[in-house]
RNA sequence: GGGUAAUUAGCUCAGCUGGUAGAGCAUACGAUUCACAUUCGUAGGGCCGCAGGUUCAAGUCCUGCAUUACCCACCA
């Protein structure tokens, strides 16, 4: 065997567990012994293993509390399935997270006076890369610290090249089966981060803002927006509203700031009659709900915004203002020309990007998308034939919910971090601007035959026309379509991991991200391999802080992990995580709690201190080792309350262990540990042992027993202190032939 | 507009398939050289948000309402 644990603590002496000075030399001799490794314990029944894929935190900064809270629950679930004799594996990671780790490398750059473009977009990828990987190695020294039993020689970047081959292999099948495709359609456009958004990445938010009604031809149209009027294609009215029947399919004249002109009048059903003038003026380039309505009636298009949020060059005076400039000159001119009817206050919802909070502008814009309809159908099936459990329960029709939306996910991204979209176009692709303000894309102008090849790698040359004029799209993917891989992109890049761990058990997370990612991991799964990639899925709640308040960086109400682990130790910080929680429900946390747990961590300390100072006193153990040895083989069951009480305790851990409610089980082994075992049968022991000194053995063999039990039980809790004390009555003989390490200790079964 | 959760002791929260209300912290009083003051004991404190309903029995199931939080949605 490799390396040993130092039991520098001696239980005799110290009456305060010092959980800092031990935890890292725990943690190494565990990982050094290569006990996470799942080929310390292997099985060949596939059934009896056990895999949970751990969601790669972003690898742009420390770990903070929500993270340190889903390693807690993932580790628990991953010791306490190894204890059961399954193989056991927890595959880390590592996220380059996109748009977010662009936005944050950008600022370090600007912290050092640079811009990206200063530096091209080779260098940032690279620097990005780098200040990536330094930032992993911190989180892994973090997580290591936590007690995260994960097979580190495993763990993987989002980036890796091994991912890589996988998430273009699925990108270029996804393409030959018309999943994916090069479409032109509205998106949102975030005006800050100079990309588009798929909608999950965009938010509502609510703003006080001014409805303007305006004389249109011989309506009044109500509009928040004035400046989209500029690229007013028609006017749409509800066909069952009798004001405005008599318009429809007609032409009317408008005056109006750019002049005079005509549009057609269209009845939709969308349009609410209730709203301002029931009157609609569509502009199918700046609007997602008129791009619709254009699509549906074959209206042409007009753009007159563009990319950087200012008026383009057909808007005449207007040109090159920004939106809010030209919305106001909009509006002072349609005064001064007596069409501005009133102006009321509303409050509406805008659209803005779920990373920087700027506004969305919808624009027109040629994107790669996938097409959702029969990925999200077959996820609908998996899920409503019970192919996953979600704990709780009710976020599957959460999940299921979003799955009913039909719009396809736009995955191209104009940005430089991230993989670049493996698409190359023969003879390049440029923009052109037509009268109307609408950029038209145009492939092959530079000497190609225009054709779009994809493919994991760059052809050598075109397989249409034989030229050599490939120039690849500039753009990236959206690092959810390769997050949405993670679970059999990461086993994929073992050699036989994918053979042996896939499908996995367990995906444990917030439900914060059910949208974004364990949507997506079902349905890619799904499209790949016709299975789900997990089977479960439990769902942690959000920490929050004392008030209530999420913790974030910016509010500054954060408590550091790192911090609470020096203070008051691993364990302890873990068992505040999970104790008392309900799955999916928010809690607060707070140093006081945390502290209450430490003196749970030290009570664990005393109580052992105590049974091994009894054990000093005995002459030989002989007599205590057969005690313990029956009671482990079930004799004496039922014997006295005592054990009785252990039994039932036993078995209602066991029951909730595996369905899922951790955190009833932290209360009970808490409340056993605690107020049974320590307030009662160690005091009644103290008793017995004083007024019959001939039973000491046997009962102090009672107590040894229960004691080992429960260091099993609370060890993929608190997996420091159990280890510890594991192996101080290891000292003893005690587990001899069972493991050197608690981790491959026999969890305690009840018949 | 739709959905989901929360509402239980002063505070923070548990309470699975319905069977005479629980924990931690806080408070009050007391104990303790004998495992632990990061301890132990005792006590106070709750019409389990409100109103109905189902049931022999409801914090737990159903309906409605109120307040709060989050999510979804094309109100221009």
């Amino acid at each position: 065997m490799g390396k040993k644990l130092d039991l520098k603590l001696d239980i005799k002496e110290i009456k305060q567990y010092d959980a800092a000075s031990v935890e890292k030399e725990i943690f190494s001799y565990w990982e050094e012994n290569g006990f996470f490794k799942p080929e310390a314990h292997k099985r060949s029944k596939k059934e009896d293993r056990f895999t949970i894929i751990l969601p790669p935190p972003n690898a742009n900064g420390n770990l903070h509390l929500g993270h340190a809270s889903g390693y807690s629950y993932q580790d628990l679930m991953g010791r306490y399935n190894r204890m059961l004799g399954r193989e056991t594996l927890l595959l880390p990671g590592k996220d380059h997270a996109g748009i977010q780790t662009e936005v944050v490398f950008e600022k370090e750059l600007a912290k050092k006076g640079k811009r990206k473009k200063d530096i091209g977009r080779e260098a940032f990828y690279d620097q990005a890369y780098e200040f990536s990987m330094m930032n992993s190695a911190i989180a892994r020294g973090q997580e290591r610290r936590l007690g995260l039993s994960a097979d580190y020689e495993r763990e993987l970047f989002t980036l890796d090249p091994r991912i890589k081959k996988t998430v273009f292999e699925t990108f270029v099948s996804m393409y030959n089966d018309g999943l994916i495709y090069r479409g032109k359609r509205i998106i949102n456009w975030c005006v800050r981060c100079q990309t588009a958004l798929a909608d999950i990445d965009t938010e509502a938010k609510n703003e006080d803002g001014f409805l303007y009604y305006i004389e249109f031809g011989p309506f009044v149209i109500a509009t928040t927006r004035p400046e989209t009027k500029l690229a007013d294609t028609a006017i749409a009215v509800n066909p069952k509203d009798k004001r405005y029947q008599k318009y429809i399919d007609t032409e009317v004249e408008i005056h109006s700031v750019e002049g005079t002109y005509k549009l057609p009048v269209i009845g939709d059903y969308t349009v609410d009659p209730e709203f301002g003038t029931g009157v609609l003026k569509v502009t199918p380039g700046h609007s997602v709900e008129d791009f619709r309505i254009a699509q549906n009636h074959n209206l042409p298009i007009k753009t007159v915004i563009d990319q950087y949020g200012k008026m383009a060059a057909n808007t005449g005076k207007y040109a090159g203002m920004k939106v809010l400039e030209a919305r106001d000159a909009i509006v002072k001119d349609l005064d001064e020309m007596g069409l501005l009817v009133k102006t009321e206050k509303i409050n509406h919802n805008i659209r803005v990007c779920e990373r920087c909070k700027g506004v969305i502008e919808p624009l027109i814009s040629y994107q790669w998308f996938i097409k959702m309809e029969d990925l999200k159908a077959n996820a609908i099936k998996a899920l409503t034939d019970g192919k996953i459990h979600f704990h709780p329960k009710r976020q599957e029709k959460n999940c299921l919910h979003w799955l009913q939306i039909p719009e396809d996910w736009c995955i191209s991204r104009q940005l430089w971090w991230g993989y670049q979209i493996p698409a190359w176009y023969c003879g390049g692709k440029n923009h052109v601007i037509d009268k109307d303000g609408n950029v038209e894309e145009v492939y092959g102008s530079t000497g190609g035959c225009g054709k779009i090849i994809v493919s994991t790698n760059k052809p050598e040359n075109c397989p249409y026309c034989g030229k050599k004029n490939l120039v690849q799209d500039e753009d990236v993917l959206d690092t959810w379509y390769s997050s949405g891989q993670w679970p059999y992109a990461t086993l994929l890049a073992h050699d036989a991991d994918f053979e042996r761990y896939f499908p996995t058990q367990v995906m444990e997370t917030g439900r914060d991200i059910i949208f974004f990612w364990v949507a997506r991991m079902i349905m890619l799964s799904l499209y790949k391999y016709n299975e789900v990639p997990f089977s479960d899925v439990y769902l942690h709640g959000i920490v929050l802080d004392k008030d209530g308040k999420k913790q974030s960086k910016s509010k500054g109400n954060g408590i550091d992990p790192m911090q609470e682990i020096e203070k008051f130790g691993a364990d302890a910080l873990r068992l505040s995580f999970i104790v008392g929680n309900a799955p999916d429900q928010d809690y607060r946390l707070y140093e006081e709690k945390i502290r209450g747990f430490r003196n749970f961590i030290n009570k664990i300390w005393n109580a052992s201190r105590f049974i091994m100072l009894q054990l000093d006193s005995l002459e030989d153990m002989t007599q205590l080792l057969t005690t313990v040895e029956s009671l482990e083989k079930g004799d004496y069951r039922n014997e006295n309350e005592t054990l009785s009480l252990h039994n039932a305790h036993l078995k209602t851990m066991r029951k909730l262990m595996d369905s899922f409610r951790f955190g009833r089980a932290g209360d009970e082994i808490y409340t056993y540990f605690w107020h049974r075992f320590c307030d009662i049968d160690i005091e009644h022991m103290k008793k017995e042992i004083q007024d019959h000194p001939e039973n000491k053995e046997e009962n102090l063999g009672i107590l040894v027993y229960i004691l080992l039990t429960e260091l099993k039980v609370l060890h993929p809790f608190v997996p420091f202190i159990t280890e510890y004390i594991w192996h101080i009555l290891g000292e003893y003989g005690i587990h001899q032939e069972e493991s050197e390490t608690i981790m491959y200790s026999r969890y305690p079964v009840i018949a």
